[in-house]
DNA sequence: TATTGTTATACTCTATAACTATA
DNA sequence: TATAGTTATAGAGTATAACAATA
């Protein structure tokens, strides 16, 4: 009768709002803070991507979760302003690898510091209360050992 | 020397890091389930909402804030599909309210049941858990009385 | 034959500007 | 004149299908 036996708790109802309302100011702050750089959130994401470390475009496609061709726009629009290079694979010919370039790494890191949310919503949080957020989001996303999600083939 | 006290602070920048997850997650979830009723993000956004109140087109543009031309399009397509209608305000005749059909209102319920997110994993943690996420969250977001952010005019 | 990246195409979302009809 | 909604337009993201180069 109650397969799902958080489904009709409203304290669940409670928090699963509260969520939502995260998750769509975090998005406001990103495309607002991409948008000072001139950059819409799908290039803000790639470029922090390959900030991190140059990857494949398939690879990119991957971590986007979009199709392969979206990625090509994507990177030759980063590339014509400078901020990422393709580079080509030495082991693989048909394999080309993008990568921020000085200026990207940049840009990337006025992004990172112009990124405010919860940053400085989680300032009016003592120590003690952003580790427990800390510990109920990680066992919310299951990446708490001990906790496998199944769909991880490796 | 530090007008951002949280900035370099680890256990700050792991809680966004894991607010970003979350955020990619949801997202990932809700596209999901509005794609098997064949509906955009933004579709869905606006059927929820007008599931919850019918809404003149103006006010549906700011609560999605964007441009009140786009809020046209979207309307359009879910009218086309039967799942919304526009009605004329006895008050104004300028104003365009659309509304939810029951048929728009039926497909915004089984959107809402394919939600899974956020229910499933919480189902992991315990009520009190469950509160002082909620308690938390809502510090965060500044909904708490005796903590009036500013850049609230009123 | 399979894989990588690209191109071509079509649809949706988005902002901007100009337009219509009401107020 | 100001406001509500629309239209027209252009740019960007997205998926699908077909293609060239390479494995």
């Amino acid at each position: 009768m109650t397969p799902t036996p958080a489904r009709s708790d409203p304290l669940t109802h409670e928090v699963v709002e509260l969520i939502g309302s995260v998750v769509a100011r975090y998005h406001e702050e990103y495309e607002l803070a991409a948008a000072e750089h001139a950059l819409t959130g799908a290039q803000a994401r790639v470029l922090t991507l390959l900030t991190r470390e140059p990857t494949p475009m398939r690879q990119i496609a991957r971590q986007l979760k979009c199709e392969p061709s979206n990625v090509t726009g994507i990177v030759d629009r980063l590339e014509a302003r400078g901020l990422v290079e393709r580079r080509p694979d030495p082991g693989d010919r048909r394999i080309k690898v993008a990568a921020a370039t000085e200026r990207g790494r940049a840009t990337a890191a006025y992004l990172r510091e112009g990124l405010d949310f919860a940053r400085e919503p989680l300032a009016g949080l003592t120590q003690l209360e952003r580790s427990m957020l800390r510990d109920l989001l990680q066992r919310m996303l299951g990446e708490e050992p001990g906790a496998p999600e199944p769909g991880e083939t490796s």
